[in-house]
DNA sequence: TAAAAATACTCCATAGGTATTTTAT
DNA sequence: ATAAAATACCTATGGAGTATTTTTA
């Protein structure tokens, strides 16, 4: 059996620094005898003598030399786990995995990473960019820390945290005449949407079946960047969220037009595992990642208002 | 206050391991609350989660992984402690330094180093040749772990252990007449003895001084070989241990004889301070030691025989 | 509802304290 | 005779057990 105590090591050092059992053991702020009792014992485990004793000197056996740089090596270790935790603690520390749906990842993540690495510096930030429902699985999984992606998700065993509401922005032809202002004139467009499982599609459809009929079916597209293209090709209408329109929009021949309210739009947020112990620490991430879209956000409304809109 | 201990870290190894309370603690011996406990008081000492629970899975955190490599390394050490000492304490390791004189130095030590050496292959074995005043302060130094030297020494600090007795043998030029048998015959012989310090000189005075008078004084020699060399001159007569016979005797052009009984000789011993932890380890060194003197006395004899004296 | 972890409590082993003895210089 | 380590003995902390509750899938 093992029963080698790290006390009994600390004693230990004590006593082979200072070569005495009284000091040593006024260092180590236990009694003189504690200490003796404490090196028999560990002496006894070994089954062979660290130290000489006499009443003159107690020194190092040739055995408790090369113990000493050992046990030295172990107790050193030993407080580096409190330092690793107290870095662990202050700070996120290692890999960080985050997960973020397509329809966000392009606008958001470049300002995001940019705001996280300034104040984690040594963190090893991991992005994964897929579908919310794989998100999901992933977090359950363990292979993620946490996501950002479209509330509510509605797991009991995750953490929500909202982070800003975005607008869905309608995208037009240049050739179209009028604005459409409200759900109800998308009846006899033809709606060009992300395909199947882009959650984004989903809410855009909720948008549009605020009455009981839906607009014909257009094309399905793989990403807003496509759609936006295929728009501006004539092919139909779409919605963005009004994140992307700095990026999506002005290559393209279309225009752009807000409903009146209530506006469409969806809530984004982040959310993680509930029994995540770094929980706190992801709240300060979710702020962080927070602060990045409110900057983007008065960015991009500046330009917004330059379009005219 | 750095409270961890090495069973919470065995603990934690296990349950790193296994992922389950339940089992971890089977395997640790312990009971599933006790095991759950230990994680507890470990991880709020290091004041961050190790473990991420749920009824289903236990898994380390980000924290807990990078806890376990250390782990394993702290863990690793100690058992290698327990190794380390069990190599020392069934065999000697490392340094070892031996003290001899220089009247039993030239003609033991090849014997001895090589019947040590097939003993204990991986010693390291240090010589240290010179007088026994101060081969008696190096072992209270502890600069020595032992010396082979002539008994008694009389210090109550020190384990005398008997090797062996060895004679005197009288060193004659070849010109001389008659064998001497008796120290009374010595009187008024010309002695040739080794300088001050040594203690094979006192030991042949002793042997002269049996009457109240002694030998008219003559030269004092460096070493053994130089006394041999000076009776071949014809310089006068001397003193050599019997050992010495073979390797000094030769090349000169002396004759030896010895003296009837009592013959004068001296006990030649290792020693080494009682208080040394090792003193078990030097009572098989000191019998492979008597061991070695043994078959060299077996080589002598019949050597010595063959001299025909 | 079932499986697993956490909590509550109890007990005993043992670390550590004080007083004293032994040892070695 | 003195300084230091070892021993004896006692106390109290805390490690570990059993029984139970809480939690989550």
């Amino acid at each position: 059996m093992n029963n080698i105590s790290l006390k009994q090591l600390r004693y230990f050092c004590a006593l082979a620094e200072h070569g005495h059992f009284g000091r040593a053991a006024e260092v180590s702020g236990i009694s003189q005898p504690a200490l003796s009792v404490q090196i028999k014992e560990l002496e006894i485990e070994l089954g062979i003598a660290l130290f000489e004793r006499s009443s003159r000197h107690v020194c190092l056996t040739a055995f408790g030399e090369q113990v000493t740089v050992r046990v030295n090596e172990i107790l050193r270790a030993v407080d580096d786990l409190y330092d690793l935790a107290r870095a662990s603690r202050d700070r996120l520390t290692g890999r960080f995995k985050i997960g973020i749906i397509p329809t966000i990842a392009p606008y958001l993540l470049p300002t995001v990473l940019r705001y996280l690495s300034e104040e984690y510096s040594e963190l090893d930030i991991h992005v994964r960019e897929t579908l919310s429902s794989k998100l999901i699985n992933e977090l359950n999984d363990r292979t993620l820390d946490c996501a950002i992606l479209a509330l509510p998700i509605g797991e009991t065993s995750f953490t929500e945290f909202p982070l800003f509401t975005e607008s869905m922005v309608l995208v037009r032809p240049v050739t179209s005449e009028i604005p459409i202002t409200s759900p109800e004139q998308l009846l006899d467009q033809k709606l060009l949407l992300l395909e199947e499982g882009h959650c984004f599609r989903e809410q855009a459809l909720t948008f549009c079946k605020v009455g009981t009929t839906r607009p014909r079916d257009g094309l399905d597209g793989s990403s807003l960047s496509t759609l936006v293209q295929m728009v501006g090709a004539g092919l139909g209408v779409t919605f963005i969220p009004e994140m992307a329109v700095p990026v999506e929009v002005g290559s393209a021949r279309v225009c752009l037009n807000r409903f009146r309210p209530p506006e469409p739009g969806r809530v984004v947020g982040m959310i993680w595992r509930k029994s995540n112990p770094l929980a706190s620490q992801f709240e300060r991430v979710a702020e962080i990642v927070r602060r990045a879209a409110e900057y983007l956000r008065h960015q991009h409304r500046s330009q917004y208002d330059g379009l005219g809109i």
